[in-house]
RNA sequence: GCGGGCGUAGCUCAGUGGUAGAGCGUCACGUUGCCAACGUGAAUGUCGUGAGUUCAAAUCUCAUCGCCCGCUCCA
Protein backbone atom coordinates (compact mmCIF):
# COMPACT_ATOMS: atom_id res chain seq x y z
CA UNK A 1 0.00 0.00 0.00
CA UNK A 2 0.76 3.69 -0.44
CA UNK A 3 0.91 6.70 1.73
CA UNK A 4 -1.34 9.72 0.78
CA UNK A 5 2.03 11.54 -0.49
CA UNK A 6 3.47 8.82 -2.74
CA UNK A 7 -0.75 8.31 -4.24
CA UNK A 8 -0.42 12.24 -5.41
CA UNK A 9 3.43 11.63 -6.46
CA UNK A 10 1.75 9.12 -8.75
CA UNK A 11 -1.38 10.69 -9.59
CA UNK A 12 0.71 13.70 -10.42
CA UNK A 13 2.96 11.18 -12.84
CA UNK A 14 -0.07 9.88 -14.87
CA UNK A 15 -1.44 13.76 -15.18
CA UNK A 16 2.40 14.28 -16.74
CA UNK A 17 2.51 11.19 -18.69
CA UNK A 18 -2.15 12.78 -20.19
CA UNK A 19 -0.18 16.15 -20.94
CA UNK A 20 2.48 14.88 -22.96
CA UNK A 21 0.15 12.35 -24.92
CA UNK A 22 -2.09 15.71 -26.13
CA UNK A 23 1.01 18.41 -25.85
CA UNK A 24 3.15 15.76 -28.03
CA UNK A 25 0.32 13.99 -30.54
CA UNK A 26 0.29 10.45 -28.92
CA UNK A 27 -3.09 10.72 -27.17
CA UNK A 28 -6.70 12.40 -27.94
CA UNK A 29 -9.80 12.89 -26.41
CA UNK A 30 -12.38 11.88 -28.94
CA UNK A 31 -14.66 14.56 -30.51
CA UNK A 32 -12.92 17.14 -28.65
CA UNK A 33 -13.74 20.42 -30.73
CA UNK A 34 -17.60 19.43 -29.67
CA UNK A 35 -16.33 18.70 -26.25
CA UNK A 36 -15.20 15.29 -25.71
CA UNK A 37 -17.21 12.00 -25.59
CA UNK A 38 -16.50 10.29 -22.80
CA UNK A 39 -14.41 7.23 -22.56
CA UNK A 40 -13.38 7.46 -26.34
CA UNK A 41 -9.88 8.61 -27.34
CA UNK A 42 -7.77 9.48 -30.55
CA UNK A 43 -4.65 7.72 -31.30
CA UNK A 44 -2.59 10.91 -33.17
CA UNK A 45 0.55 10.78 -35.03
CA UNK A 46 2.97 9.49 -32.55
CA UNK A 47 0.32 7.55 -30.83
CA UNK A 48 -0.66 5.43 -33.88
CA UNK A 49 2.68 4.37 -34.90
CA UNK A 50 3.07 3.37 -31.34
CA UNK A 51 0.14 1.73 -31.07
CA UNK A 52 1.01 -0.09 -34.13
CA UNK A 53 3.84 -1.28 -33.10
CA UNK A 54 2.86 -2.62 -29.45
CA UNK A 55 -0.08 -4.69 -32.16
CA UNK A 56 2.88 -5.76 -34.29
CA UNK A 57 5.43 -6.82 -31.44
CA UNK A 58 2.19 -8.84 -30.16
CA UNK A 59 2.12 -10.89 -33.58
CA UNK A 60 5.02 -11.20 -34.05
CA UNK A 61 5.23 -13.02 -30.65
CA UNK A 62 2.61 -15.16 -30.90
CA UNK A 63 2.17 -15.38 -34.33
CA UNK A 64 4.80 -14.95 -36.61
CA UNK A 65 7.80 -16.62 -34.38
CA UNK A 66 5.49 -19.68 -33.91
CA UNK A 67 5.30 -22.76 -35.95
CA UNK A 68 1.71 -23.90 -34.60
CA UNK A 69 -0.33 -20.37 -34.67
CA UNK A 70 -2.28 -19.13 -37.43
CA UNK A 71 -4.00 -15.24 -37.70
CA UNK A 72 -7.36 -14.46 -38.44
CA UNK A 73 -9.48 -11.17 -38.47
CA UNK A 74 -12.84 -11.50 -38.09
CA UNK A 75 -16.16 -8.93 -38.38
CA UNK A 76 -17.20 -7.02 -35.60
CA UNK A 77 -20.74 -7.58 -36.27
CA UNK A 78 -21.27 -11.23 -35.79
CA UNK A 79 -24.89 -13.78 -35.86
CA UNK A 80 -26.53 -12.96 -32.96
CA UNK A 81 -27.06 -16.68 -32.38
CA UNK A 82 -23.13 -16.07 -31.45
CA UNK A 83 -23.62 -14.13 -28.13
CA UNK A 84 -26.99 -16.35 -27.71
CA UNK A 85 -24.02 -19.42 -26.98
CA UNK A 86 -21.59 -17.87 -25.43
CA UNK A 87 -23.80 -16.43 -22.88
CA UNK A 88 -23.36 -13.08 -23.60
CA UNK A 89 -26.58 -12.54 -24.84
CA UNK A 90 -28.36 -13.83 -21.72
CA UNK A 91 -25.87 -12.91 -18.83
CA UNK A 92 -23.73 -10.49 -20.29
CA UNK A 93 -25.69 -7.74 -17.88
CA UNK A 94 -25.00 -6.81 -14.02
CA UNK A 95 -27.77 -5.97 -11.56
CA UNK A 96 -26.55 -3.48 -9.28
CA UNK A 97 -28.25 -1.48 -6.35
CA UNK A 98 -27.33 1.72 -4.58
CA UNK A 99 -27.25 1.99 -0.79
CA UNK A 100 -29.78 4.95 0.35
CA UNK A 101 -28.36 5.89 3.06
CA UNK A 102 -24.64 6.18 1.76
CA UNK A 103 -25.11 5.92 -2.29
CA UNK A 104 -22.75 3.37 -2.64
CA UNK A 105 -23.43 1.25 -5.53
CA UNK A 106 -23.39 -2.59 -5.19
CA UNK A 107 -23.66 -5.60 -7.49
CA UNK A 108 -26.42 -7.20 -6.02
CA UNK A 109 -24.68 -10.64 -5.61
CA UNK A 110 -22.04 -9.03 -3.90
CA UNK A 111 -24.10 -8.34 -1.02
CA UNK A 112 -23.22 -9.82 1.81
CA UNK A 113 -26.55 -10.99 4.06
CA UNK A 114 -26.32 -9.53 7.16
CA UNK A 115 -28.24 -13.01 8.75
CA UNK A 116 -26.37 -15.81 6.84
CA UNK A 117 -23.15 -13.62 6.76
CA UNK A 118 -22.33 -14.73 3.51
CA UNK A 119 -22.56 -13.47 -0.23
CA UNK A 120 -23.89 -15.43 -2.97
CA UNK A 121 -21.74 -18.15 -4.31
CA UNK A 122 -21.01 -17.07 -7.99
CA UNK A 123 -20.19 -14.00 -9.25
CA UNK A 124 -21.08 -14.56 -12.86
CA UNK A 125 -23.75 -11.89 -14.44
CA UNK A 126 -26.76 -12.59 -13.94
CA UNK A 127 -29.32 -13.90 -16.68
CA UNK A 128 -31.50 -10.58 -16.79
CA UNK A 129 -34.46 -11.24 -18.19
CA UNK A 130 -34.90 -13.83 -14.86
CA UNK A 131 -33.41 -11.97 -12.73
CA UNK A 132 -34.95 -8.58 -12.79
CA UNK A 133 -38.39 -10.47 -12.75
CA UNK A 134 -37.68 -12.03 -10.05
CA UNK A 135 -38.48 -10.27 -6.50
CA UNK A 136 -35.30 -9.54 -4.78
CA UNK A 137 -35.26 -9.40 -0.61
CA UNK A 138 -32.70 -7.10 -0.33
CA UNK A 139 -34.05 -6.35 3.33
CA UNK A 140 -31.49 -8.45 5.21
CA UNK A 141 -28.26 -7.57 3.47
CA UNK A 142 -25.45 -5.08 4.39
CA UNK A 143 -24.29 -2.06 2.86
CA UNK A 144 -20.60 -3.45 2.53
CA UNK A 145 -19.68 0.79 2.47
CA UNK A 146 -21.74 1.64 5.57
CA UNK A 147 -22.77 -1.20 7.15
CA UNK A 148 -26.33 -0.19 6.92
CA UNK A 149 -29.19 -3.12 6.38
CA UNK A 150 -31.68 -3.62 3.89
CA UNK A 151 -32.23 0.32 2.58
CA UNK A 152 -31.38 -0.63 -1.25
CA UNK A 153 -33.30 1.17 -4.07
CA UNK A 154 -34.96 -2.03 -6.52
CA UNK A 155 -31.89 -3.37 -8.41
CA UNK A 156 -31.27 -1.76 -11.75
CA UNK A 157 -30.13 -3.82 -14.54
CA UNK A 158 -27.09 -2.60 -17.18
CA UNK A 159 -26.88 -4.36 -20.45
CA UNK A 160 -22.78 -4.56 -21.22
CA UNK A 161 -23.20 -5.12 -24.48
CA UNK A 162 -24.38 -2.36 -27.26
CA UNK A 163 -26.56 -3.08 -29.44
CA UNK A 164 -27.37 -2.18 -33.15
CA UNK A 165 -29.30 -2.62 -36.42
CA UNK A 166 -28.39 -4.49 -39.58
CA UNK A 167 -30.66 -3.09 -42.60
CA UNK A 168 -31.78 0.07 -43.78
CA UNK A 169 -35.01 -0.80 -44.16
CA UNK A 170 -36.67 0.57 -40.79
CA UNK A 171 -39.21 -2.39 -41.18
CA UNK A 172 -36.95 -5.12 -41.53
CA UNK A 173 -34.08 -4.07 -39.60
CA UNK A 174 -32.07 -7.21 -37.42
CA UNK A 175 -30.79 -6.33 -34.31
CA UNK A 176 -27.14 -7.18 -33.85
CA UNK A 177 -24.34 -6.37 -31.17
CA UNK A 178 -21.08 -5.14 -31.05
CA UNK A 179 -18.92 -8.11 -30.33
CA UNK A 180 -17.90 -7.66 -26.73
CA UNK A 181 -14.92 -9.92 -27.28
CA UNK A 182 -12.81 -10.77 -30.38
CA UNK A 183 -12.56 -14.78 -28.76
CA UNK A 184 -15.93 -15.84 -30.06
CA UNK A 185 -14.91 -14.91 -33.55
CA UNK A 186 -12.19 -17.37 -33.62
CA UNK A 187 -14.60 -20.22 -32.05
CA UNK A 188 -17.07 -19.59 -35.28
CA UNK A 189 -14.29 -20.44 -37.67
CA UNK A 190 -12.32 -22.99 -35.67
CA UNK A 191 -14.22 -25.13 -38.24
CA UNK A 192 -12.94 -23.17 -41.31
CA UNK A 193 -9.27 -22.96 -39.88
CA UNK A 194 -9.14 -26.88 -39.38
CA UNK A 195 -10.96 -27.65 -42.89
CA UNK A 196 -8.65 -24.99 -44.43
CA UNK A 197 -4.98 -24.77 -43.26
CA UNK A 198 -4.06 -27.92 -42.72
CA UNK A 199 -3.18 -27.07 -38.81
CA UNK A 200 -3.00 -29.95 -36.31
CA UNK A 201 -3.97 -30.09 -32.66
CA UNK A 202 -2.48 -28.08 -30.54
CA UNK A 203 -2.44 -25.35 -32.32
CA UNK A 204 -3.39 -21.39 -31.74
CA UNK A 205 -5.68 -18.90 -33.91
CA UNK A 206 -4.69 -15.32 -32.88
CA UNK A 207 -6.65 -12.32 -33.33
CA UNK A 208 -6.51 -8.55 -33.36
CA UNK A 209 -9.53 -6.30 -33.27
CA UNK A 210 -11.88 -3.58 -31.72
CA UNK A 211 -14.45 -5.08 -29.25
CA UNK A 212 -17.41 -2.81 -27.16
CA UNK A 213 -18.77 -3.23 -23.99
CA UNK A 214 -20.73 -0.40 -22.46
CA UNK A 215 -18.82 -0.32 -19.07
CA UNK A 216 -20.90 1.17 -16.30
CA UNK A 217 -18.26 3.11 -15.12
CA UNK A 218 -15.36 3.91 -17.33
CA UNK A 219 -11.53 4.90 -16.19
CA UNK A 220 -7.98 5.92 -15.61
CA UNK A 221 -7.28 7.38 -19.20
CA UNK A 222 -7.25 5.08 -21.93
CA UNK A 223 -7.30 2.22 -19.38
CA UNK A 224 -11.03 1.44 -19.35
CA UNK A 225 -13.02 2.33 -22.37
CA UNK A 226 -16.04 1.15 -23.73
CA UNK A 227 -14.57 0.69 -27.41
CA UNK A 228 -11.24 -1.37 -26.96
CA UNK A 229 -8.73 -3.50 -28.72
CA UNK A 230 -7.48 -6.94 -27.81
CA UNK A 231 -5.11 -8.72 -28.81
CA UNK A 232 -6.46 -12.73 -28.31
CA UNK A 233 -5.33 -16.21 -28.84
CA UNK A 234 -7.40 -18.86 -28.52
CA UNK A 235 -4.89 -22.09 -28.37
CA UNK A 236 -6.80 -25.55 -29.06
CA UNK A 237 -5.31 -28.62 -27.01
CA UNK A 238 -6.10 -32.50 -25.75
CA UNK A 239 -7.62 -32.32 -22.99
CA UNK A 240 -5.01 -33.26 -20.64
CA UNK A 241 -2.41 -31.07 -21.82
CA UNK A 242 -3.87 -27.66 -21.24
CA UNK A 243 -2.53 -27.59 -17.82
CA UNK A 244 1.50 -27.83 -19.26
CA UNK A 245 -0.10 -25.38 -22.04
CA UNK A 246 -1.17 -22.87 -19.62
CA UNK A 247 1.91 -23.05 -17.86
CA UNK A 248 3.30 -22.19 -21.32
CA UNK A 249 1.62 -19.37 -22.49
CA UNK A 250 1.63 -17.93 -18.94
CA UNK A 251 5.35 -17.62 -18.97
CA UNK A 252 5.73 -16.50 -22.60
CA UNK A 253 3.14 -13.67 -22.27
CA UNK A 254 4.77 -12.65 -19.07
CA UNK A 255 8.35 -12.10 -20.85
CA UNK A 256 6.66 -10.51 -23.91
CA UNK A 257 5.94 -7.34 -21.72
CA UNK A 258 9.57 -7.82 -20.08
CA UNK A 259 11.17 -8.30 -23.43
CA UNK A 260 9.46 -4.97 -24.54
CA UNK A 261 10.76 -3.31 -21.70
CA UNK A 262 8.69 -3.29 -18.64
CA UNK A 263 10.25 -2.96 -15.25
CA UNK A 264 10.40 -6.61 -13.99
CA UNK A 265 9.17 -4.75 -10.17
CA UNK A 266 6.05 -3.05 -11.88
CA UNK A 267 4.74 -6.69 -13.78
CA UNK A 268 3.55 -9.74 -11.92
CA UNK A 269 1.04 -12.66 -11.80
CA UNK A 270 -2.24 -12.68 -9.73
CA UNK A 271 -3.79 -15.98 -9.97
CA UNK A 272 -7.57 -16.08 -9.80
CA UNK A 273 -8.87 -17.50 -6.68
CA UNK A 274 -11.06 -20.47 -7.65
CA UNK A 275 -14.29 -18.95 -6.02
CA UNK A 276 -13.71 -15.89 -8.59
CA UNK A 277 -13.55 -18.32 -11.68
CA UNK A 278 -15.85 -18.33 -14.12
CA UNK A 279 -18.09 -21.02 -14.24
CA UNK A 280 -16.29 -22.39 -17.44
CA UNK A 281 -12.80 -21.47 -16.50
CA UNK A 282 -10.41 -24.16 -14.61
CA UNK A 283 -7.83 -21.76 -14.14
CA UNK A 284 -7.00 -18.11 -14.66
CA UNK A 285 -4.34 -15.43 -14.27
CA UNK A 286 -4.24 -11.67 -14.43
CA UNK A 287 -1.04 -9.95 -15.69
CA UNK A 288 -0.66 -7.15 -14.02
CA UNK A 289 0.40 -3.75 -13.92
CA UNK A 290 1.59 -1.46 -11.03
CA UNK A 291 -0.23 1.73 -13.04
CA UNK A 292 0.41 5.24 -11.40
CA UNK A 293 -3.51 5.68 -11.05
CA UNK A 294 -6.20 4.23 -8.74
CA UNK A 295 -4.89 3.21 -5.24
CA UNK A 296 -1.86 2.94 -6.79
CA UNK A 297 -2.73 -0.84 -7.09
CA UNK A 298 -2.03 -3.51 -9.51
CA UNK A 299 -3.94 -3.35 -12.66
CA UNK A 300 -4.74 -6.27 -15.24
CA UNK A 301 -3.29 -6.02 -18.45
CA UNK A 302 -3.64 -9.44 -19.81
CA UNK A 303 -5.75 -12.55 -18.34
CA UNK A 304 -4.76 -15.94 -19.14
CA UNK A 305 -7.57 -18.47 -18.93
CA UNK A 306 -7.86 -22.16 -18.93
CA UNK A 307 -11.84 -22.05 -20.51
CA UNK A 308 -11.71 -25.68 -20.97
CA UNK A 309 -13.93 -27.03 -23.83
CA UNK A 310 -16.95 -24.93 -22.77
CA UNK A 311 -16.75 -22.92 -26.02
CA UNK A 312 -16.54 -24.87 -28.67
CA UNK A 313 -19.83 -27.08 -26.80
CA UNK A 314 -21.37 -24.00 -26.69
CA UNK A 315 -21.24 -23.45 -30.03
CA UNK A 316 -22.39 -27.03 -31.06
CA UNK A 317 -25.35 -26.15 -29.07
CA UNK A 318 -26.14 -22.80 -30.73
CA UNK A 319 -26.19 -24.38 -34.01
CA UNK A 320 -28.56 -27.21 -33.29
CA UNK A 321 -31.01 -24.64 -31.70
CA UNK A 322 -31.41 -22.55 -35.27
CA UNK A 323 -35.01 -23.83 -35.70
CA UNK A 324 -35.91 -22.10 -32.72
CA UNK A 325 -34.44 -19.06 -33.82
CA UNK A 326 -36.23 -18.87 -37.34
CA UNK A 327 -39.05 -19.80 -35.23
CA UNK A 328 -38.85 -16.95 -32.73
CA UNK A 329 -38.71 -14.42 -35.61
CA UNK A 330 -34.87 -13.50 -34.13
CA UNK A 331 -35.72 -12.62 -30.83
CA UNK A 332 -33.44 -14.35 -28.43
CA UNK A 333 -35.06 -13.62 -25.76
CA UNK A 334 -37.60 -15.88 -26.15
CA UNK A 335 -35.77 -18.92 -27.10
CA UNK A 336 -33.10 -21.29 -24.51
CA UNK A 337 -30.16 -23.45 -26.61
CA UNK A 338 -31.06 -27.05 -26.77
CA UNK A 339 -29.34 -29.65 -24.54
CA UNK A 340 -25.90 -31.17 -25.99
CA UNK A 341 -25.68 -33.54 -27.89
CA UNK A 342 -25.47 -37.33 -26.55
CA UNK A 343 -22.54 -37.80 -29.48
CA UNK A 344 -21.46 -34.01 -29.28
CA UNK A 345 -18.01 -35.97 -29.93
CA UNK A 346 -18.75 -35.80 -33.47
CA UNK A 347 -20.29 -32.67 -33.86
CA UNK A 348 -18.74 -30.19 -35.98
CA UNK A 349 -16.30 -28.25 -33.57
CA UNK A 350 -15.20 -31.54 -32.18
CA UNK A 351 -11.98 -33.10 -33.44
CA UNK A 352 -10.60 -36.43 -34.71
CA UNK A 353 -6.87 -36.76 -33.28
CA UNK A 354 -5.37 -38.36 -35.85
CA UNK A 355 -2.24 -39.84 -34.19
CA UNK A 356 -4.04 -40.88 -30.62
CA UNK A 357 -7.28 -42.01 -32.72
CA UNK A 358 -9.82 -40.65 -30.78
CA UNK A 359 -12.43 -37.86 -30.96
CA UNK A 360 -12.39 -34.62 -28.50
CA UNK A 361 -13.18 -31.59 -27.90
CA UNK A 362 -10.44 -29.28 -27.98
CA UNK A 363 -9.29 -27.63 -24.50
CA UNK A 364 -8.45 -24.16 -24.94
CA UNK A 365 -5.92 -21.64 -23.69
CA UNK A 366 -6.67 -18.18 -23.82
CA UNK A 367 -4.19 -15.52 -23.64
CA UNK A 368 -6.44 -12.16 -23.41
CA UNK A 369 -4.36 -9.16 -23.58
CA UNK A 370 -5.58 -5.26 -23.97
CA UNK A 371 -3.97 -3.27 -26.06
CA UNK A 372 -5.05 -0.20 -25.51
CA UNK A 373 -3.79 -1.13 -21.71
CA UNK A 374 -0.50 -2.29 -22.80
CA UNK A 375 0.26 0.53 -24.83
CA UNK A 376 -0.67 2.37 -21.70
CA UNK A 377 1.70 0.79 -19.76
CA UNK A 378 4.73 0.98 -22.43
CA UNK A 379 3.65 4.91 -22.21
CA UNK A 380 3.90 5.23 -18.81
CA UNK A 381 7.16 2.45 -17.68
CA UNK A 382 8.87 4.27 -20.42
CA UNK A 383 8.65 7.99 -18.97
CA UNK A 384 10.91 9.75 -17.38
CA UNK A 385 12.29 12.42 -16.26
CA UNK A 386 15.69 13.80 -14.83
CA UNK A 387 18.02 16.70 -14.57
CA UNK A 388 20.66 17.42 -16.88
CA UNK A 389 22.93 20.57 -15.82
CA UNK A 390 19.65 22.11 -14.08
CA UNK A 391 17.27 21.63 -16.80
CA UNK A 392 14.96 18.73 -16.19
CA UNK A 393 15.04 16.08 -19.19
CA UNK A 394 11.39 14.57 -20.41
CA UNK A 395 11.83 11.34 -22.18
CA UNK A 396 10.41 8.04 -23.00
CA UNK A 397 12.58 5.47 -22.71
CA UNK A 398 11.19 2.87 -25.48
CA UNK A 399 12.13 -0.23 -26.81
CA UNK A 400 13.36 0.20 -30.33
CA UNK A 401 10.68 -1.98 -31.09
CA UNK A 402 7.67 0.13 -29.98
CA UNK A 403 9.63 3.55 -30.13
CA UNK A 404 7.82 5.38 -32.81
CA UNK A 405 9.90 7.04 -34.42
CA UNK A 406 13.23 4.62 -34.55
CA UNK A 407 15.45 7.75 -36.09
CA UNK A 408 15.80 11.50 -36.56
CA UNK A 409 18.22 12.92 -39.13
CA UNK A 410 19.54 16.53 -38.43
CA UNK A 411 22.04 19.08 -40.45
CA UNK A 412 23.88 20.43 -37.40
CA UNK A 413 23.06 23.91 -38.66
CA UNK A 414 20.95 24.91 -41.87
CA UNK A 415 24.01 26.06 -44.17
CA UNK A 416 27.30 24.57 -46.01
CA UNK A 417 25.31 22.13 -47.67
CA UNK A 418 24.99 20.57 -44.47
CA UNK A 419 21.06 19.79 -44.97
CA UNK A 420 21.69 18.36 -48.42
CA UNK A 421 23.86 15.54 -47.17
CA UNK A 422 21.71 15.55 -44.37
CA UNK A 423 18.30 15.23 -47.08
CA UNK A 424 20.23 12.84 -48.21
CA UNK A 425 20.52 10.00 -45.35
CA UNK A 426 16.98 10.39 -44.28
CA UNK A 427 15.76 9.33 -47.50
CA UNK A 428 17.84 6.57 -47.67
CA UNK A 429 16.72 5.40 -44.22
CA UNK A 430 12.83 6.28 -44.34
CA UNK A 431 12.97 3.35 -47.00
CA UNK A 432 13.63 0.59 -43.62
CA UNK A 433 12.94 2.99 -40.56
CA UNK A 434 10.14 5.50 -39.70
CA UNK A 435 12.19 8.45 -39.54
CA UNK A 436 12.09 12.15 -39.25
CA UNK A 437 13.89 14.95 -40.27
CA UNK A 438 14.51 17.90 -38.64
CA UNK A 439 16.36 21.25 -39.68
CA UNK A 440 15.18 24.13 -37.96
CA UNK A 441 16.57 25.48 -34.52
CA UNK A 442 19.34 24.62 -31.98
CA UNK A 443 20.64 21.08 -32.13
CA UNK A 444 20.29 21.09 -28.58
CA UNK A 445 16.71 21.61 -29.00
CA UNK A 446 15.75 18.86 -31.68
CA UNK A 447 17.75 16.16 -29.51
CA UNK A 448 15.21 16.83 -26.67
CA UNK A 449 12.12 17.11 -28.57
CA UNK A 450 13.16 13.57 -30.15
CA UNK A 451 14.00 12.74 -26.54
CA UNK A 452 10.59 13.24 -25.75
CA UNK A 453 9.03 10.98 -28.40
CA UNK A 454 11.47 8.67 -27.45
CA UNK A 455 12.99 8.28 -30.47
CA UNK A 456 16.45 6.05 -29.78
CA UNK A 457 18.99 7.80 -32.15
CA UNK A 458 19.39 11.30 -33.57
CA UNK A 459 21.95 11.37 -36.02
CA UNK A 460 23.34 14.82 -37.03
CA UNK A 461 25.45 15.78 -40.14
CA UNK A 462 28.09 18.34 -38.91
CA UNK A 463 31.13 20.09 -40.19
CA UNK A 464 33.57 17.11 -40.46
CA UNK A 465 31.11 15.45 -42.28
CA UNK A 466 32.32 16.72 -45.42
CA UNK A 467 36.10 16.02 -44.17
CA UNK A 468 35.70 11.89 -43.84
CA UNK A 469 32.48 11.30 -44.46
CA UNK A 470 31.04 10.34 -40.67
CA UNK A 471 28.21 11.64 -38.70
CA UNK A 472 27.23 12.05 -35.02
CA UNK A 473 25.17 9.37 -33.94
CA UNK A 474 23.56 10.53 -30.13
CA UNK A 475 22.04 7.60 -28.11
CA UNK A 476 18.51 9.18 -26.31
CA UNK A 477 18.92 7.09 -22.73
CA UNK A 478 22.53 8.17 -22.08
CA UNK A 479 23.05 10.84 -24.58
CA UNK A 480 26.65 9.39 -25.97
CA UNK A 481 27.78 10.15 -29.16
CA UNK A 482 29.72 8.05 -31.31
CA UNK A 483 31.32 8.67 -35.24
CA UNK A 484 30.08 6.58 -37.59
CA UNK A 485 30.76 6.31 -41.32
CA UNK A 486 27.47 7.50 -43.63
CA UNK A 487 27.84 3.92 -45.81
CA UNK A 488 27.48 2.50 -41.84
CA UNK A 489 24.81 4.21 -40.26
CA UNK A 490 21.86 1.68 -41.88
CA UNK A 491 23.80 -1.17 -40.61
CA UNK A 492 24.33 0.50 -37.41
CA UNK A 493 20.92 1.22 -36.54
CA UNK A 494 20.05 -2.15 -37.54
CA UNK A 495 22.14 -3.73 -35.27
CA UNK A 496 21.27 -1.33 -32.30
CA UNK A 497 17.72 -1.44 -32.74
CA UNK A 498 17.49 -5.18 -33.46
CA UNK A 499 15.15 -4.90 -36.34
C1' G B 1 -26.05 6.85 -11.44
C1' C B 2 -24.30 9.08 -6.38
C1' G B 3 -20.46 11.89 -3.59
C1' G B 4 -15.95 15.08 -3.83
C1' G B 5 -12.57 18.10 -6.98
C1' C B 6 -11.94 20.64 -11.69
C1' G B 7 -12.68 23.28 -16.76
C1' U B 8 -9.12 30.59 -19.13
C1' A B 9 -3.85 30.19 -25.55
C1' G B 10 -0.99 23.83 -27.94
C1' C B 11 0.94 22.96 -22.44
C1' U B 12 1.27 24.85 -17.11
C1' C B 13 -1.44 28.38 -14.90
C1' A B 14 -2.58 33.83 -13.06
C1' G B 15 -6.78 36.81 -13.36
C1' U B 16 -13.33 37.69 -7.58
C1' G B 17 -18.05 42.57 -11.81
C1' G B 18 -15.08 47.32 -15.81
C1' U B 19 -10.20 46.86 -22.66
C1' A B 20 -8.47 38.71 -21.65
C1' G B 21 -2.75 37.91 -19.38
C1' A B 22 2.27 35.37 -18.13
C1' G B 23 5.86 31.49 -18.72
C1' C B 24 6.87 27.57 -21.83
C1' G B 25 5.82 25.76 -26.68
C1' U B 26 4.76 26.89 -32.11
C1' C B 27 6.00 29.81 -36.69
C1' A B 28 9.26 33.47 -39.60
C1' C B 29 13.92 36.05 -40.19
C1' G B 30 18.79 36.73 -38.41
C1' U B 31 22.49 34.60 -35.56
C1' U B 32 24.34 29.91 -34.02
C1' G B 33 29.17 24.57 -34.46
C1' C B 34 26.50 19.21 -30.27
C1' C B 35 22.09 18.96 -25.59
C1' A B 36 15.18 22.74 -24.25
C1' A B 37 21.09 29.11 -26.57
C1' C B 38 20.31 34.46 -28.25
C1' G B 39 17.93 38.73 -30.86
C1' U B 40 13.72 40.67 -33.54
C1' G B 41 8.97 39.82 -35.09
C1' A B 42 4.30 36.92 -35.55
C1' A B 43 0.13 33.69 -34.98
C1' U B 44 -3.14 31.36 -31.58
C1' G B 45 -8.88 32.28 -27.01
C1' U B 46 -16.87 30.97 -28.76
C1' C B 47 -12.66 32.12 -20.76
C1' G B 48 -16.20 24.06 -21.72
C1' U B 49 -21.55 25.04 -23.58
C1' G B 50 -26.43 27.36 -22.88
C1' A B 51 -29.55 30.52 -20.27
C1' G B 52 -30.31 34.17 -16.28
C1' U B 53 -28.97 38.64 -13.01
C1' U B 54 -26.46 43.40 -14.32
C1' C B 55 -25.24 49.56 -17.66
C1' A B 56 -21.30 45.79 -17.74
C1' A B 57 -20.01 38.54 -16.45
C1' A B 58 -13.93 34.67 -17.23
C1' U B 59 -15.77 36.53 -12.37
C1' C B 60 -22.48 36.01 -9.48
C1' U B 61 -26.93 32.21 -10.26
C1' C B 62 -29.06 27.92 -12.71
C1' A B 63 -28.73 24.09 -16.16
C1' U B 64 -25.78 21.16 -19.25
C1' C B 65 -21.30 18.75 -21.29
C1' G B 66 -16.49 16.95 -20.37
C1' C B 67 -12.23 15.56 -17.16
C1' C B 68 -10.02 13.64 -12.42
C1' C B 69 -10.83 10.67 -7.59
C1' G B 70 -14.10 6.94 -5.11
C1' C B 71 -18.16 2.93 -5.45
C1' U B 72 -19.16 -1.34 -9.70
C1' C B 73 -16.75 -3.81 -13.75
C1' C B 74 -12.45 -5.93 -16.09
C1' A B 75 -8.95 -6.60 -21.80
Amino acid sequence: MYNRKEIMAKLAKLDDIVSLCRRRGFIFQSSEIYGGLASCYDYGPLGAELKRNVRNAWWKHVVQMRDDVVGLDCSILMHPMVWKASGHADKFADLVTVCKKCNTRTRVDHLQDSREGTAEEHTEHVDIETEAARPHDLAGKVCPACGTVGQFTPPMAFKLMFETQMGANVDDTMTLYLRPETAQGIFANFRNVLDSTRVKVPFGIAQIGKSFRNEVTTKAFIFRTREFEQAELEFFCKPGTDEQWYEHWKQQRFDWYLNLGIKKENLRFRDHDPDELAHYAKACVDVEYKFPFGSGDWQELEGIANRTDYDLRQHQRGIRTMNDWYESKGDLTKISLKAESEDYLKGPLAYFDEEARERYVPYVIEPSAGVDRSTLAFLVDAYDEEEVKGEQRNLLRFSPALAPVKAAVFPLVKKDGMPDIAMNIYNDLKKQFTTFYDEKGAVGRRYRRQDEAGTPYCITVDGQTKKDNTVTVRERDSMEQARVNIDQVKTFLREKLDL
